[in-house]
RNA sequence: GCGCCUGUAGCUCAGUCGGAUAGAGCACCCGCCUUCUAAGCGGGUUGUCGCAGGUUCGAUUCCUGCCAGGCGCGCCA
């Protein structure tokens, strides 16, 4: 299914290949296209005649106009403009206004998929928070922003998995073990172990369902209260994410990568490359070979595995596992791994610009009452995903946290959020779907048909219907650029501004009929277009996982 | 010292294949519900796009330097 902008653009590609001798030069590979903001400009308009004008020699205005007397020929459009030093604008006809409507009620819910990433295979690597404690508000964001942009390149058309590294092995699940056969054994916590509430919780929910473990020594007690602890711990991670309406294809053991020899198969392959060697009885991978500041240990020389072991092994796992891109989603206070990540797949021989993506996301905050929110009773230090969800529920936080690039630092406001205003941009969106529920549960009501059968473009002639169908067009380029660049925020700044434009449509724009007014087409029109315009806003909405009520 | 991120309206922030007069919400003032959900709409006020150069028809956007803030630079995990 081809847009009004793809048909736009080969038109005009074919008009500038027909114009070829006048030119004498090279065609751009894609036409410039975009909706301009100001709406005496048109529908669309063009700058592809600014391009050309350098490497052709020919003044920027002679070229437009050789494009313009070509698209006057197309039927679908209206009118050709050339304005400013060589714009062109582009008035679409009446009868092309109906296409996009038609096509959104024809694709439903698969309207704004599209097919950019098609047979690529993707495996997104997020949260992979370690199972020693609850989720808290950084691992929340990515929660957010990971699951959609899943979804988000799903609806690109790529193959993706999803995909929750555990670190379960390494010295901070003994921590874990002994910290709760601490509490469980009425003796103090390691220094340097976990002192959240939390602990206490898992120490005497284990002895209830384990009483024997008290007979045993602490030494034979402690690998089994480490191993309980990290089954109900990561369950509760499960649960709460499951609540949050974030899932996971895959659930990845650290430890499993020293299952069967695999991380000496791993390395292998990395020996077979040339950027392994052995030094001062360690054995390193010189990452600095691709731009890494320093050489890491993979091997320490006292034998044990550096974590960076379980890194390199865990990338060349992916790409086994017949993944094209691997993207990992770190915090910012690990950007410092950008560098490593990347060594580590140029020096798997693969291309860390394509191969291996790392998306780094900063700091979260969250303001109750004029303060930061510092302590969290169950974690002891941060706030954690369930506090926040109990404050403001999933929808209000979901959204915020994706309606931020993720390299901008963010503040959540508590207090907001519970508000049920403008202020509050998830209401604003949500009350655009509910409103347009309740209208057409009106039209219903008065037995007036819509859909696309009764879809009357011609009648569709105000400047807010222009607007709104114009808006809805829009909606497989956001996705497709959104997935490209692994930007979801994008989703939600165009569905808040689709909410406006249809809030300012249904002001101007009676839908049902007035008083004594006969129904006509001009109702079921604009009925239509409304139920257009739901599909898309519940389509956005549900990219960004986020609920589309029917009424509020 | 080196590296990453950020600097846009009074506040919180959008704005990437360089495009026309730089946007939204909030805040402030004024309007709109005897006919659709006012959780809404309309109007008014608000800018050295951190600073200085460069690239070009055109720069908030790309390049360089500087200033300011945040974060990171282990044979820790």
């Amino acid at each position: 299914m081809s847009s009004i902008q793809d048909q736009l653009s080969a038109t005009i590609a074919t008009i500038l290949e027909q114009a070829r001798d006048f030119l004498q030069c090279e065609l751009p590979e894609s036409i410039p296209l975009d909706r301009p903001k100001n709406r005496d400009h048109g529908d669309f308009a063009t700058s592809v005649a600014l391009v050309l004008a350098k490497p052709s020699g020919k003044a920027p205005r002679a070229i437009a106009e050789v494009i313009a007397a070509g698209l006057a020929q197309d039927s679908s459009i209206a009118k050709v403009e050339i304005a400013g030093p060589g714009f062109i604008n582009i008035t679409l006809a009446q009868s092309s206004q109906g296409l996009v409507v038609e096509s959104i009620l024809k694709l439903g819910a698969l309207y704004g998929h599209g097919s950019s990433l098609k047979g690529v295979k993707v495996n997104l690597e997020f949260i992979s928070a370690n199972p020693t404690g609850p989720l808290h508000l950084g691992h929340t964001r990515w929660a957010a922003v990971g699951d959609s942009l899943g979804r988000t390149l799903s609806a690109a058309g790529a193959s993706v998995a999803r995909e929750f590294y555990v670190n379960d092995r390494g010295n901070q699940m003994e921590l874990f073990g002994a910290s709760i056969q601490a509490d469980a054994l009425g003796k103090a916590r390691p220094e340097d172990g976990y002192h959240g509430e939390y602990i206490g919780e898992l120490a005497e929910e284990i002895v209830a369902a384990h009483p024997e473990l008290l007979e045993l020594s602490e030494q034979e007690s402690l690998p089994l209260f480490r191993d309980y602890g990290y089954a109900l711990q990561l369950k509760q991670q499960q649960d709460v994410l499951d609540a949050f309406g974030t899932h996971f294809d895959i659930w990845f053991s650290e430890k499993s990568l020293y299952d069967n020899d695999y991380f000496h198969h791993s390395l292998a392959r990395l020996r077979a490359q040339g950027h392994v060697y052995d030094f001062e009885g360690a054995v390193w991978l010189r990452t600095t070979d691709f731009g890494d500041d320093k050489d890491r240990v993979i091997i320490k020389s006292d034998g044990s595995f550096a974590y960076f072991a379980s890194d390199s092994a865990y990338y060349i796992n992916k790409r086994e596992r017949g993944f094209d891109i691997c993207i990992y989603m770190l915090g910012a206070d690990h950007h410092g791994y950008v560098g490593r990540l990347k060594a580590i797949a140029a020096c798997a021989g693969d291309d860390p610009d394509y191969n291996i993506h790392v998306l780094i996301g900063q700091m979260v905050k969250i303001m109750e009452g004029g303060e930061e929110l510092k302590l969290s009773k169950r974690a002891g230090t941060i706030i954690t995903l369930e506090e926040l969800v109990e404050k403001v529920g999933v929808d209000a936080a979901r959204y915020t946290l994706v309606r931020y690039p993720v390299d901008t630092p963010m503040v959540m406001d508590v207090d907001v959020l519970k508000r049920r205003t403008n202020e509050n941009p998830v209401y604003y969106v949500q009350y655009a779907h509910a409103r347009i529920c309740a209208v057409l549960r009106n039209v219903t009501e008065l037995n007036i048909p819509y859909g696309i059968e009764h879809l009357n473009a011609q009648v569709l002639v105000h400047e807010r219907e222009r607007e709104l169908i114009g808006a809805l067009g829009e909606f497989p380029r956001v996705v497709a650029g959104a997935a490209e660049l692994r930007e979801p925020h994008r989703i939600a700044r165009y569905v808040e501004e689709l909410a406006g434009i249809y809030h300012r449509f249904y002001s101007d724009c009676r839908v049902l009929p007035m008083g004594e007014e006969a129904p006509a087409a001009i109702h079921s029109a604009r009925a239509t277009l409304s139920s257009a315009t739901a599909q898309v806003i519940s389509n956005g909405l549900a990219l960004l996982g986020v609920s589309a009520p029917d009424r509020m």
